[in-house]
DNA sequence: TTGTACGCGTTATCAG
DNA sequence: CTGATAACGCGTACAA
């Protein structure tokens, strides 16, 4: 090494400069051959190599992105990582971007709608060559920012409030009118990835319709938009069905209170029935409740979930649900935000799969013996 | 706005130059402007203050780097965002990161080496200013790597492998040269925040302790660090005890393995029987095991886990367990790598706290009836 | 208190 | 095929 490769070396910032001097070549020369430019000749071009090597050269990536005027930065924003939904899809998502050559900066919002826009502000700051929210609350003027500045946005999951009185109508109000209310649940502009929450509540629902049951119940989450669409698919399977009305729970989102209510409807209520629940962790909570009030599952009481939560598996017995495909749903924003077709809106749905279980199984029927699920 | 304003905003990438222009100002005096440096008159901060607000300036993360020689960057490895303890980590880094003005690039590990070694070389090409491992597999060589550049590295609970017949030499061994072993799991270089398994252990054991139990068992994970050092905290408080031996249990860690052969203690044993579990998933393995040989918990069978991942809380009963500080350890490891204490080796050991809930009762005395933990 | 001028490490343009 | 040179956007030493 000579006197300025070791300074080099030393202040531990080696440059272009640095390699192109050991290699007895201009930086423009060892930029092009380190690129893989094809018109430099071979012997140059493993000159260079040999000399980044030998300085463990890395090149720079602020640099580098003043220059090209892209950084390889992806903004996901998350509620919050600790959050096992969040956890899953941010993997999908890394294993994309990785898979394109960008990298991960990572935010929380904590369901905050001024650290929602805080995280986007230290996106732009940072400008990444896209944004993906997770879940968001958004605040319409926040999650239109990104897309006036040019900046790419995915939203996964919206999870936009909705009025109470909205779930109450379909819970209970007629038919007529209903998909006009429903329609405005469909997000109006920019880039959306989702879980098909309707088709999915009504697979769950149309599982326990195959294993025979008549009665039924759905527990609501939080007064969300995944919640009312969930609901809309349960009532809409049954009401095809000819068994509608049929029981709707809203309970407040604490995990006691979930259990409580549906203790209250299973004690004033006879066994068999199937419930359909917001969540796994909604489902997790009747589990609960019949534990409470004496109901055997899934003999007496049949429980299905959403989403297919790590949790799930391991209840006793394990939970029958349909599954959110989380990492998908990731990887496809990935592809959504890099992807050249910049179409001003669109809407990718992705559907849930059922995942049986121990929760639910064919109610006997008085004539003859049905086929009991094993466990 | 002036026709050079109008042009900045179209081109979408408003400049310090643009500022300064409209505020009729050098770039020089912008800069420090917005930088809130004394040696402007306020008339002048103001006028480019209003200047940027005009022009909704964003300063530019690369350009700003580059200057300085600091990006805000934090490198957190860790080996799947799925996994709930991660989750829960990187959570206690992103709030710590954010307070002190940082932002997380995410990278996923896998448990594969050849993929840490990548997502180091990723980091050190984005110049981040630190970087944290959150139970990396630890190749020696990628470890180093870092901290041979001047890098920052912070390794949370390193989970290294150890030979299985360590575990069985904790299990069955004589006390005598225990220590001596027990030192090699020690890190012996580098900055590390870890949960003390040892003590965690301990804090288990002595709780089933306290409520009389004589009988344990305890039921390994995988041949790791802290599965060792768990062991041996289990060990030494029944060895002060005159309790010891008592079964070591050493599974498949899938988790039906595990409740296999847990269910084999069961069916060889009669309560009550105290088992401290490895982890909280091995905890719950413990459980189903009860319930299929017709055990009843915490009656006839005590548990406790450790970690008390989100799962803990909705098992039935909910599981007594001890649980590691994750979002402390995120936390510190930000105050570690930033921390201008840049002393060679360090290694910060964090104590778990014991959450009592269902799964663990006072057995019943043949003399009088001890009292029962309630539900 | 403000301005001038340079350089941080790259890459792209334009000559040769 | 290679080299000189000019930016990218910002912060700061030095000068005024």
């Amino acid at each position: 090494m000579s006197d300025r490769d070791v300074r080099a070396v030393r202040r531990s910032t080696v440059t272009l400069r640095d390699v192109a001097a050991r290699a007895a070549v201009s930086t423009a020369t060892a930029s092009r051959a380190l690129a893989g430019d094809t018109a430099i000749s071979d012997p140059t071009r493993e000159r260079v190599a040999e000399a980044a090597r030998a300085l463990d050269y890395r090149p720079h990536a602020a640099a580098r992105s003043l220059r090209r005027r892209s950084t390889q930065l992806l903004g996901v924003l998350v509620t919050t990582s600790g959050d096992a939904y969040a956890g899953e899809v941010v993997h999908g998502i890394e294993l994309r971007a990785r898979e394109r050559g960008h990298q991960v900066l990572l935010a929380m919002s904590h369901v905050d709608s001024t650290r929602e826009r805080e995280a986007f502000e230290v996106f732009l700051y940072q400008r990444v060559d896209g944004i993906i929210a997770v879940s968001p609350i958004g605040d319409g003027d926040t999650m239109s920012l990104p897309t006036r500045l040019g900046v790419p946005l995915v939203i996964i999951n919206w999870d936009m409030a909705v009025p109470r009185k909205l779930i109450v109508r379909i819970a209970e109000g007629p038919t007529r009118g209903l998909t006009a209310s429903l329609r405005g649940l469909a997000p109006d502009s920019g880039t959306h990835v989702r879980f098909d929450d309707t088709m999915g509540a009504e697979m769950a629902t149309e599982h326990l319709r195959s294993l025979g049951h008549r009665r039924f119940a759905f527990v609501c989450g939080p007064p969300t938009r995944s919640s009312a669409l969930r609901l809309f698919g349960f009532r809409r399977v049954l009401e095809r069905d000819g068994l509608w009305p049929q029981p709707v729970l809203q309970p407040d989102p604490t995990l006691h209170d979930r259990e409580a209510v549906i203790s209250a409807l299973l004690e004033r209520s006879r066994p068999p029935i199937g419930i359909v629940a917001y969540d796994d962790l909604t489902a997790i909570a009747a589990l609960h409740a019949a534990h409470r009030v004496g109901w055997t599952v899934p003999e007496q009481l049949s429980v299905v979930g959403l989403d297919d939560i790590e949790l799930a598996e391991y209840t006793a017995p394990a939970l029958t649900t349909v599954a959110q495909p989380m990492v998908e749903l990731g990887e496809l924003s990935v592809d959504a935000v890099l992807g050249a077709a910049r179409r001003r809106t669109s809407d990718t749905l992705l559907e849930g799969k059922l995942i049986v279980r121990g929760t639910t199984a064919a109610v006997r029927r008085p004539r003859r013996t049905a086929a009991r699920a094993k466990r």
